[in-house]
DNA sequence: ACGGTTGTACGATGGTTGTCGAAAGAGAGG
DNA sequence: CCTCTCTTTCGACAACCATCGTACAACCGT
C-alpha cells in the first residue's frame, strides 16, 4: 500500500479557510520562506527549501501550513510534494498572499537572490 | 504632570514595521475585532470597543497591536484614543491590511451589524 | 477633597508553540 | 535482502501567549 493511501493528508476545503488560521501560519518567518520560495516554484520536495531548522520542524511548520490550508502536500514515492494553494487563497482571500508576499520580500530578499535590494548591508 | 507625558507610549516608526509582526498582531480575533472596528469608526476611547475580555487583558491587546504599528495611541484626560495606522501600513504593506479585514469581514461580520450575509445562523 | 471613571501594571496560570534528537516507516536501487 | 535516502512520529523542553484578578494611578466631576 502506497504511502499516500496509508496517511491521509488532511487538508481543508477552499470554503473552509479561516483567515485568522493563515495569518497565524504566515507569522513565522520559517514558514514564510516556504511560502515565499513556493511563489516562484511552483511545486518543490520538501527537503529543498532553503530554511535551517531541523528535518522534524520542517515536517511541522509543512502541518501547519497544510492544515491552515496555504499549501497543499501529495506523495510521490519516497518524495512529499508541496504547492501553494494559490487559487482557493486567492478565491477567498483576494489579493491577501500577494500583499503578505510582496510586504515580506521586500524586508527580507528570497535566499539566493543576489541583491539585498535596499536593506541595510550591515 | 499630564498622564500622556507620564508614561512614554511606544510606537515603531513607519519604516520600522515588521510583517511578520504586523500578520502576528492579527491573528488573533479580539485584536482584529478591534481593527475591525477601527475601520468603521477612525478614533475610539479604549473601553467603547465591542470585544467581551477584562480591561487587563484588552490593555494587553493593545500593547501588542501597538508595538506592531498597527495602531496609535494618543491620551486626552482620563480616555486613550485609538487609531488605525492606515496611512503608515500601506505605504508599507500595500494592500495588506485591505485583503485582511476584507477577508475576516466575509467570515465574522462585525459586531452590531444587523445582517450576517451568507454565514451559518446557526 | 472625595468618589467615580478609565485604564495600566503586576503576578499567576494554563495552554500553545518552535525547537530538537532519537527512532521508525516507506520507497528506490543494488 | 540490505542499505541508503527522504520524511514522519514521538517525547521532551523552554519560551511565549492569552487570560484573569487585584491593586494602583491619573483624571474629572461635584
Amino acid at each position: 500500500m502506497p504511502r499516500s493511501q496509508r496517511r491521509v493528508l488532511t487538508h481543508p476545503e477552499a470554503d473552509e479557510l479561516d483567515v485568522l488560521d493563515v495569518l497565524h501560519a504566515l507569522s513565522d518567518p520559517t514558514r514564510m520562506t516556504i511560502v515565499q520560495t513556493l511563489r516562484a516554484d511552483p511545486e518543490r520536495a520538501c527537503g529543498t527549501f532553503p530554511v535551517d531548522v531541523a528535518p522534524s520542524t520542517l515536517t511541522h511548520h509543512f502541518r501547519v501550513l497544510r492544515e491552515a490550508g496555504v499549501i497543499r502536500q501529495r506523495e510521490d514515492g519516497n518524495r512529499r510534494w508541496t504547492t501553494l494553494r494559490r487559487d482557493d487563497l486567492e478565491a477567498r482571500f483576494p489579493g491577501l498572499v500577494e500583499a503578505v508576499v510582496t510586504a515580506y520580500e521586500r524586508q527580507a530578499p528570497p535566499p539566493g537572490s543576489a541583491t539585498g535590494g535596499p536593506g541595510q548591508p550591515h
